[in-house]
DNA sequence: TGACGGTATGCTTATTCAGGAATATAGTCA
DNA sequence: TGACTATATTCCTGAATAAGCATACCGTCA
């Protein structure tokens, strides 16, 4: 067998995944999902965590929950969102400790 | 002591975090790092394995080394880019993992 | 039923940014 | 030096999108 060549992946397989990231690539909704660390909250609870205006946090909301980083329920008047998907928090982990090493190589070439 | 609240993040932190996000959150830029999985690799080999036209290559190219994912090495005539950060897979393969998970629970609602 | 609180949606504007084309820069070799 | 190759940069245009505002929708309660 010839030497193994790294699979190609498929320009739609690169755009879903770019589309994931971008929905992340975002300081508001980064802001959302740390809000909703601590369990479900509803639409006015997260507008007051986050300084957010409603209109604005709620179409953020309905991105996160379209791209299943959400869930949503709905209880009267209220709308309540949680995590769907923890390793939303994972992915930020490592993306923090990216940048902390970053930070630390930065470092190196000015000292 | 008070119940323990999460910390608060700061707006800047928040950004910083979403930028770098940003820099994944292109089909391109993906596609780039997904050719150099092998190692190092000079433009004109980069142009020939995604496609892209030369110029907007090497623009994504600088884009991911001056996010920190990626290293570049001059030799001669040729410029070499390496992974720099290999967490950059990790991060890739979590969000992959977390679109198949989407995925299922969508299909589970067709069924 | 009507009034009200909570949430979602449509419209508009301003900004960001990817891609193409042309060109500039830099290194090599005759 | 001048021709040539590899890479980077600049300018321009079009598309995507975040935010603000107004308003529509929906469930509750008097």
């Amino acid at each position: 067998m010839a030497r193994k060549k790294t699979k190609q992946l498929s320009p739609a397989a690169l755009e879903l995944l770019a589309a994931r990231f971008r929905v992340l690539a975002d300081a508001s909704r980064l802001g959302l999902l740390h809000a909703l660390m601590d369990g479900e909250r509803n639409v006015n609870q997260l507008v007051e965590l986050t300084g957010l205006a409603q209109a604005n946090a709620s179409k953020h909301l309905s991105q996160l929950a379209d791209a299943g980083f959400l869930n949503r329920r709905r209880d009267g008047l209220y709308t309540w969102y949680g995590i769907a998907d923890p390793s939303v928090f994972e992915l930020c982990d490592l993306m923090c400790g990216s940048i902390a090493r970053k930070l630390g190589r930065d470092l190196q070439e000015i000292a």
